[in-house]
DNA sequence: TTAAAAAAAGCTGATTTCACCCTATGCAGA
DNA sequence: TCTGCATAGGGTGAAATCAGCTTTTTTTAA
């Protein structure tokens, strides 16, 4: 019935994938989508209009303002509502990094509708949704029960922005040129970043920040 | 009425996208989704139990079978299928290498449905739709009039290997080892590289490779 | 079968990147 | 106040990468 179906909103800067989930998911029958955002900021923007969601469905790299602050001012300003992290990789990082910042739950865009229709309504009833995506990272978290990856996405202003600059065609020297700093303090935020992301080379690096969904290209 | 719809088919390896899509252009009452598929080689296996579509959107970068390669096998095979190439970049390669591989239209994820059904619309009826996006690279290519990237995605398989290969923390020297070649070779092969995507860093080679959607990480 | 083209392998040297070493400043908490 | 920590800056040397050119082998085409 109608008061029983759950409440959403949609989070991801692609309009085509965006609003063809919001059909897909209208669908079910199950699920109400309020409204749909492009990214953090517009849906900020945006949430005032409407009653507040139940869930909302989160991508993570976005223009603007990504899933995992948004995710953090939700659950700073509305910590009711339940996010549930809707993401390409199945990298340890992202995944963590939205559970740590307040995600209830993470799926693969890879997914059945009905395996995404499962997890909102688990979301909206418990709060959580662990399925074994999840389930496996948290349960190798504890077993290898060194840390693993649980703070990897602690990054500064400054090491984000030489992490952009990195996916390029420049030179150390000329990023550094780009950020007003000296060629050594370029080569401290690539030697911590080496060590957070366990890689040898810039282009492994690179290669991690996207996988991560830390930078967008 | 019925019998006036598009017929269309969906070939994109991301299931929510492709489901969510269907359901959002079924929904426009001009086109009706007939099947959609995985990748290139999954298109292919369901071709024949349904009619022909008139239009196939078709995603660039997925596994097993391109879009390059897939639109190619549709003209060779089924000339009368018009294809839509439908990309989350906007770069030259990708746009003339589909255009070239016989799409008649090339279109953004981040677009607005309305567009996307229009492109579909037009596409049916003329063979081709031209938007903006389109007609701007076609003309500055007549305008610059030097080829300009009109031939960027002739890659032998060994290259196509190399590239991916490079997307990783791999040295040269262990890339050569993978591939059982002198590292000269390899070098050989990153320096034709270079010169096709006109790049001065393996980094730059890596970005570039990913928008040219040669390649998936 | 011979010439041309392409692929593979090689060399050298300049530049960039990588890995470790260090110091100084400012700020928060014990 | 002292300590720890994060940020910023600096230096050195080894390793990897980049750029350009040459030679050999294999393939292709005339």
């Amino acid at each position: 019935m109608q008061t029983d179906k759950v409440n959403i909103a949609i989070v991801d800067d692609h309009t085509l994938f965006r609003q063809g989930l919001a059909h897909l998911l209208t669908e079910s029958n199950e699920i109400n989508v309020l409204f749909d955002a492009d990214n953090g900021a517009d849906m900020i923007k945006k949430l005032p209009a409407y009653p507040l969601p139940d869930v909302i469905l989160m991508d993570i790299t976005m223009p603007v303002m990504n899933g995992y602050e948004t995710t953090k001012w939700l659950k700073a300003n509305h910590p009711g509502v339940n996010v549930l992290a809707l993401s390409m990789f199945e990298e340890d990082t992202p995944i963590i990094g939205m559970l740590k910042s307040g995600a209830g739950g993470y799926m693969l865009k890879q997914s059945k509708a009905a395996d995404l229709v499962n997890a909102i309504k688990g979301i909206a009833s418990q709060s959580f949704y662990i399925n074994e995506l999840v389930s496996g990272k948290l349960l190798r978290n504890i077993q290898n029960n060194q840390p693993l990856k649980n703070a990897p996405i602690g990054l500064n202003p400054n090491e984000l922005k030489f992490l952009e600059l990195c996916c390029s065609d420049l030179t150390y020297k000329q990023i550094a040129d780009m950020m007003n700093l000296s060629p050594h303090t370029i080569d401290n935020y690539r030697e911590a970043l080496f060590q957070k992301f366990e890689v040898k080379s810039r282009t492994g690096l690179v290669i991690s920040a996207l996988k991560n969904e830390l930078i967008k290209i």
